[in-house]
DNA sequence: CTACGTTTGTTCGTGTTTCAAACTATTCAA
DNA sequence: TTGAATAGTTTGAAACACGAACAAACGTAG
């Protein structure tokens, strides 16, 4: 089998395996996926505004206000109007947001870790430096789609590339 | 930063990307990301029974049929009940279905393949073996959650892990 | 051959997600 | 001060997702 079909398999398999891993943590939370998704991105942020959380999560500001409306009624996450800028919402875990992602959802990530620590580091540079690799190519697409109608864009789009 | 941590963030960053190029293909077909999941596995094996795809798609039965009445409804997939077995369903694409997949939802692959082609062909092994070992870590949380509890099988799904 | 449990898929009811469009409140600039 | 832009919410409608209940077909023990 060709190495890029092999690369797409193994893409389409780790994104699996994540998937279901969220999943799980879903079932074992009560929270639905995109429930967990917000509480993921806010355990990491520890406050973001409404806007901030749809850009993160690719979803529109009205989506995420229903989500952020139901992680409220359990009391998961708190919504403060901003001081400086009072259109702005911030939001934040409660202390029982703060609780609920202190149990299964880290482990999860913890089991990963000491498998990758288990092995060489030269091993583990190679992972890293082919991930890179695959993201930006994944990244790239965005970037050349458009080119295909507008050469001159292609070309400055590739300057961009060897930058990196 | 450390490698662990930086590999997350990749792992997270190509699943961002996949997930926004899905939703690109999304709008440019019509089609809900759950009916594509579902265009996208047909594609693949031709003919799938609607527990077989449910599985492979890790949803429901029963959610996988209302996806595919709307599918249906839109001729993109054609039923057919079973004669060996009468108590399955063969789902298939129609040939409009197959037309509205042979457009953009490959060319997005194509360009990944041509970046991927463009590379050393040492550089495309080290990309599919550490791949592989992203999705064998993955996976094998899934092997490692129960053992905890017991030893005995950890030992053995060792074993299982050696002989791969 | 009949009766019973299993498998396969659909239907139903309920709650959630998702978006576009319309709306309110606030900020910023002319 | 007026007008445009920004930040969030509300509303309405379609789709998704699941468990539970159901019907049909299969397989097998008796």
């Amino acid at each position: 089998m060709e190495n890029s079909q092999r690369t797409l398999v193994l893409l389409r398999q780790i994104i699996r395996s994540t998937d279901m891993q969220d999943k799980e943590i879903s079932r074992s939370t009560g929270l639905t996926l995109p429930q967990l998704m917000v509480m993921q991105t806010l355990r990491e942020s520890l406050r973001l505004t409404t806007g901030e959380l749809a850009k993160e999560m690719a979803l529109t500001q009205a989506t995420v206000t229903s989500i952020l409306d139901r992680l409220e009624k359990k009391s998961l996450i708190a919504r403060e109007r901003g001081t400086e800028d009072k259109r702005k919402v911030w939001v934040s875990l409660t202390d029982s947001g703060l609780e609920l992602m202190k149990g299964a959802p880290t482990t999860q990530q913890d089991i990963f870790v000491r498998h990758f620590e288990d092995m060489q580091t030269w091993e583990q540079s190679m992972v890293v430096a082919s991930l890179e690799r695959v993201a930006f190519m994944l990244n790239a697409q965005h970037l050349d789609a458009a080119p295909v109608l507008d050469i001159g864009q292609l070309d400055r789009a590739q300057d961009e590339h060897l930058k990196n």
